[in-house]
DNA sequence: AATTTACGTCAGCGTTGTTGACTTTCCAAG
DNA sequence: CTTGGAAAGTCAACAACGCTGACGTAAATT
């Protein structure tokens, strides 16, 4: 197999364009070289907050849970199972122990009284300072080696990678309420 | 995105910057949606290769293993093991259920018979091209929705978000051999 | 009054990470 | 040559965190 150069060694190959254009960028080596980028990238992106989360004992589900409810404090189980797009069961266990822990309080709802809406504690907001503190910091180190107009380009090509629904809850997280 | 308000709610707040120079991007605010953006687009960048493996009854660790076999084959278990960053026992499981299967074979090393050499038989290899196919063609409608300029900024800050070692094994992988 | 919705829980399973203990193989020092 | 250690790989058991299914309860809706 290994035998030439070319891309020849796959079957189904989608490899150049017919029309051939110049899009340079977009060839099927390229395309994987992005893929690679990605996953590297994503290790180095939760490397930090893991390191902090184990000393503390919790996972990445906790640190999810942790930031929305962070971010939009209030929110309610339901709503955070559809921005986590994780079961109730599964979210249920990540909430069972932040809230035994004095991390996150739950409140019912006053208009509905069906519904719980989620603060993070005095405690709640340390530990997810802590974990948002340090990923920042890579973030903001990579941000600023890149430079702006990088920064742009990353946030347009992750926006098209998402699901459209995922999208548009991206879009629908804002700030305070 | 949210206009006039500040984030006056972080207690422990390293908001702004305090030689205040006009470094918008680097806002905690736009951290925060950097990051928000890489949890999102990171779902969208697994969605499709995991309902592929879904209906073959693996994992994303199998589509990783698969992956990078196929981008250097023959290379043996422990340099499998750097680049993926997780224990031989954790993937001495997946290859051997791969083996079994018949979609990767491990040769036994000739100058060193400790090491197993691992390569993608046919079938490896189909998998594999059903994975990436479908992996490449979000990249490609993303990376073609972006443009060039966005797609070298993306490019050049998910390289910069690597821990530095991680960095290097992604530069060290190439074509062919 | 009946149905639906929101939430919590128990039970059980699968993938994928972990550590610990073991075999086989290689190599170098005695 | 032998021996002891290091390296590669395997087996066993456990934990985190996804999942499905079933059930219960309170509250809103029809």
């Amino acid at each position: 197999m290994s035998s030439g150069k070319r891309e020849e060694a796959q079957p189904l190959a989608t490899t150049s364009p017919p029309g051939s254009e110049n899009l340079l960028y977009l060839t099927d080596d390229q395309l994987r070289r992005g893929i690679e980028a990605m996953f590297f990238a994503y290790r180095g992106f939760t490397a930090d907050p893991d390191r902090i989360l184990e000393r503390h004992g919790y996972g990445r589900a906790h640190h999810r849970a942790v930031h929305f409810i962070n971010r939009q404090p209030g929110t309610t189980v339901n709503n955070l199972l559809d921005i986590l797009g994780v079961t109730k069961q599964s979210l249920n266990r990540v909430l069972r122990t932040l809230i035994e822990d004095g991390l996150v309080e739950s409140r019912v709802g006053t208009r509905d009284r069906r519904e719980r809406h989620l603060y993070l504690t005095e405690a709640g907001r340390a530990l997810e300072n802590e974990l948002s503190e340090a990923q920042r910091r890579r973030m903001r180190a990579a941000y600023r080696a890149a430079g702006p107009e990088a920064v742009a380009g990353f946030r347009k090509v992750l926006e098209h990678m998402m699901d459209p629904e995922l999208r548009r809850q991206f879009h629908s997280i804002r700030e305070g309420r």
